[in-house]
DNA sequence: CCAATGTCAGGTTGACTGATATGC
DNA sequence: CGCATATCAGTCTACCTGACATTG
């Protein structure tokens, strides 16, 4: 790991483009958005390393407990959990070779499979949970306020990349 | 792809989560900006492709034409990019092979040695932001103030986890 | 001798593309 | 037949670890 700057990488790159060119808070804001995804998955996922889960797969167990039956069909969590299909595939594998999920058949329709939750992928997914929020996802230096205003900034812009449609 | 839901996937993941458990703000806030970083990486390397670079190649180039004299001891281009060093050695190698950088010795120090911009790097470096800054880095649905907001936020968050010192 | 610098080999991971088998 | 669902094979990227040669 790279030793800690003495000055703000992102505010120096900031002067220095300001000087040259437009778009300099987007390109700050963006920047700093790419490092602080770095720095929340490699706390969440510390947290999580005790239960060899990654986040991906521990949002795919929590997807699966908020379910009224504990189960999904496969093709519905790829949207949910806004992965590519062939990686909600990947993600399913792994936690039924770690005996935390079933792929069961759908009852009516032949093409789907479920992914179920074990009764030990129930236990893990609430243990895993308790590790995740004494972490804080890495966010507990900010105020509910930050955050909130954090959430509704960044969903402006969810909603108009048409990551979502408002209903 | 998968396509867009209804509603939002996030909103509705915290009201459940609010539900059984702590830190539904903090989960909220952190699965935002995980899900807001796919977007901007994939906007930024949409823009990008048409000179064959990725955000983190493009990021090198910047920097090295930020600075005075062009190049720079690819060890100090590490904790600058926020990269392991052994991404930065494969960063160079990518951009050396596309005619971009040159290895070039150091003059008084025999174990450093600079990547420096070619002639060719500097002109597809300038090419390269006019498409970035015309993509606004996918943020053109914020204002100036969110911007603001979000950086400030965010720099707060860097500062705490010792992503760099204060001066 | 020890520390710093960069490279290399090897392994893991995640994510995508395109093709395929199956069922509606 | 078309479309949808899930999987699979193959590829590519990023990243890390540990070892190494060179130099200060």
């Amino acid at each position: 790991m790279p030793s800690p700057l003495k000055f703000d990488p992102i505010a120096e790159a900031q002067r220095q483009w300001q000087l040259r060119w437009d778009r300099d808070d987007e390109m700050a804001a963006a920047t700093s958005i790419v490092r602080v995804q770095q720095i929340i998955l490699a706390e969440v996922d510390t947290a999580l390393k005790p239960f060899d889960l990654n986040f991906a797969r521990y949002e795919a167990l929590v997807l699966l407990l908020f379910s009224k039956k504990g189960s999904l069909p496969l093709g519905k969590m790829g949207p949910r959990l806004m992965v590519h299909p062939t990686s909600v595939t990947n993600i399913i594998d792994r936690l039924e070779a770690q005996g935390f999920v079933l792929r069961v058949p759908h009852p009516t329709d032949g093409r789907t499979t479920l992914a179920e939750l074990t009764e030990e992928g129930r236990r893990v997914t609430v243990q895993a949970t308790k590790a995740v929020t004494n972490s804080a996802f890495g966010l507990s230096v900010l105020t509910a306020k930050e955050l909130k205003d954090l959430t509704a900034i960044l969903r402006k812009l969810r909603l108009a990349t048409k990551d979502y449609i408002e209903s």
